[in-house]
DNA sequence: ATGGTAGCTTTGCTA
């Protein structure tokens, strides 16, 4: 089985090439992060039409999180035990976001995940975003038995090592590699979710700002994993980053990630 | 000089 996960930035623009490449990697489960639409308008039809079925939560034009599957979805599950929630302006209460979807699918439990961004040190958003892995980490730990088949997959807002960006200095006064956020990831690993990845891609990055010619110049972050518990781990026999994927006009910023499982 | 690009419910917010 093929398992991805890719941050499509607007599945309505992407949908075409979002289909061409599940059909051209023959991945069976895609987790897609950033649809940035409401679930009626979400387009199920192109991936029904080449066999996938949708599960989604969107609930305005930020976040929103699917799950395309061509072997199965079961058990759709929005958000987890103990989500934050958030607001974005003074006096509106706050509310779950669309961040989190689970399905099982195909056997594995899997999740595509839309973490905080956490915007600057200074923000609540990035106390938001440290709270909202705290949580994961705990329902996540919950779900742990010896034979589970789970794989929390998305876009995670966080460069775990000072190798997944292209220049430390650059990001000394931002988020995505502070302490407290690495901390935070590594507690997810440390919980028993392995980065299944990162062997199989030495060096390499999964997202681009449109900026500043990130792309072109090679000046890339590692933000998007695959974690995966100790069962699932053990079916691992490959995994790539998609670079093609970010090239071209209409590319996402953010490069899809393969998983490969065994039978 | 807080720049650049992209997407959304677009003249502002989010990333």
């Amino acid at each position: 089985m093929r398992l991805a996960t890719w941050n499509v930035n607007s599945v309505r623009t992407r949908v075409d090439r979002v289909t061409a490449f599940l059909e051209r990697s023959e991945v069976d489960v895609l987790a897609i992060q950033e649809t940035k639409c409401r679930d009626d308008q979400f387009p199920h039809l192109p991936f029904e039409a080449i066999g996938y079925e949708v599960a989604h939560v969107g609930l305005n034009q930020w976040n929103g999180v699917a799950i395309v599957s061509r072997v199965g979805i079961e058990d759709v599950q929005v958000g987890f035990d103990g989500m934050p929630s958030w607001s974005s302006k003074e006096g509106v209460d706050p509310a779950p976001e669309a961040r989190a979807i689970g399905a099982t699918c195909g056997g594995v439990r899997t999740w595509s995940l839309y973490v905080p961004n956490g915007r600057q040190l200074s923000d609540p958003h990035l106390a938001y975003k440290l709270e909202w892995l705290e949580a994961l980490r705990t329902a996540a730990a919950g779900w742990l038995t010896d034979d589970a088949q789970i794989a929390l997959t998305g876009d995670w807002n966080i460069a775990p090592e000072d190798g997944d960006v292209w220049d430390m200095a650059v990001f000394a006064h931002s988020t995505h590699v502070s302490p407290p956020e690495r901390a935070a990831f590594a507690a997810v690993v440390e919980a028993g979710y392995a980065d299944v990845v990162r062997p199989y891609t030495p060096g390499e990055f999964t997202y681009w700002d449109y900026t500043q010619l990130r792309f072109p110049r090679r000046e890339g972050m590692r933000i998007d994993f695959a974690l995966c518990s100790p069962a699932l781990a053990a079916r691992v026999t490959g995994a790539s980053i998609d670079r093609q994927e970010r090239k071209g006009k209409g590319a996402s910023d953010h490069a899809p990630v393969v998983v490969e499982l065994t039978d």
